[in-house]
DNA sequence: GGGTATCTGTTCAATTGTGAACACATTTCC
DNA sequence: GGAAATGTGTTCACAATTGAACAGATACCC
């Protein structure tokens, strides 16, 4: 890795989160939050900020990344609505390890610190509903770091691919995905734009993937290459 | 990384958890749960059995590891007592998606999987414990990621030897480590043996650890490795 | 006490990944 | 519309990493 690109994993959503309405619960438990909306791209907070929320994603979708002393970024997670962020804070750290990014117009909950502390503590459906989602996205992250561990780029970069043909929709073989620079796929597969480039191409040419406005990536073909 | 050596990362202890006692609190809540001991080197759980239970390590270590269709191995984690795992399950894993074996002599408290929920959902205090647990080991391997996203092998040795010269204590800037093999770092922090080895080498010479007996470690010299 | 299994030191060709560059295409924004 | 900002396609020398092999050094087990 080196300048400007060593970036990270990623992870799209699929989970059951809609069975549980954090905001009307919090409504209903009484919690001192205020929604807040973003705009595509704008900064949600950034790596350094002092770190005294949690944040609960309504609508859109939010980026972690950090960056290191070299300039080099790296995407942690693509977050979606019903995912939490933030909560570092919870267990002490005094300031934000990385920043948060709107991806797409993107409405969230900021809860205050101790109020989520307080609510954890007396509702046991929130807590349950947090625990949850603490354990999946623990799965999520460890997938990454085994991914990372074991797998080439070539292959990092379809894993990759295969979860953003996976988001939201769990149905449709092929469907075509919103706009993705081979920057943004670089620094979320944890490789360089040359690379991404090269093997986009690849898959390309053997019929992996096709471009048609947006990008459409045929699952079954693609999960071949995770598999040797 | 190829055959038989592409590993992870691990994460020596330095928590708060002896605050609380898991054992005690789990006795007093009358939850059923039996106390299970394990060699060196035992098997606590294999990848691919079935995962119906959560475990809590009372004494001793445990290592978390992965192996691929390859057969190539990668420790995701390091876990000393006051750590959980195998709580995978929770999320509705209904299998082991690696293996737990005990590094030393262990002792675990084994907990059935309805029990783990039906307390989590009931006592506040243990709740409260288990998601400061998750938040924490969350933070843990969020870390790892980023450094094998960031870091040449180089560095990820450095790092590696500095989590386990700090294992324990906090206190002395040098101490003698127990035995670990060329073979384990390597897959500890995700590379080939070869490539430890010249590392390690390079080190000694230039003085930042040494081998007397077992293995030292100069924190402070070493970790200037980290930072270019 | 000696054999076996494990770990270390070392070498090296081959593969994989990096970083930087440049031309061209596409979008975005006054 | 047209300039500026972004994104894409491509190339390439060089750096980092792998994987496999072999000899010698312990450690461990009857």
């Amino acid at each position: 890795m080196t300048a400007l690109s060593k970036k990270a994993s990623k992870r799209p959503k699929a989970n059951p989160k809609s069975a549980f309405n954090a905001q009307d619960f919090l409504d209903s438990a009484g919690v001192a939050r205020r929604v807040t909306e973003f705009t595509k791209k704008q900064a949600i907070f950034s790596q350094g900020d002092s770190a005294k929320t949690v944040l609960y994603i309504q609508k859109g979708a939010v980026r972690l990344s950090v960056v290191n002393e070299t300039g080099k970024e790296a995407v942690v997670a693509v977050l979606g609505p019903g995912d939490f962020f933030g909560e570092g804070c919870l267990a002490g750290q005094p300031l934000r390890i990385g920043s948060a990014t709107a991806i797409t117009a993107t409405t969230v909950l900021v809860i205050e610190k101790k109020e989520m502390v307080r609510v954890l503590h007396v509702e046991h459906e929130f807590s349950d509903r947090f625990i949850s989602y603490m354990l999946s996205r623990n799965i999520r992250i460890e997938d990454d770091l085994v991914d990372q561990l074991f797998n080439s780029s070539e292959k990092r970069l379809a894993r990759t691919l295969l979860l953003l043909a996976r988001y939201g929709k769990e149905d449709k073989p092929q469907r075509v995905l919103p706009k993705v620079s081979q920057e943004m796929l670089a620094e979320m597969v944890g490789t360089t734009r040359s690379r991404v480039n090269f093997f986009m191409n690849k898959f390309r040419k053997m019929g992996f993937i096709k471009y048609n406005g947006g990008l459409q990536i045929n699952t079954s073909l693609l999960s071949v290459v995770l598999h040797d």
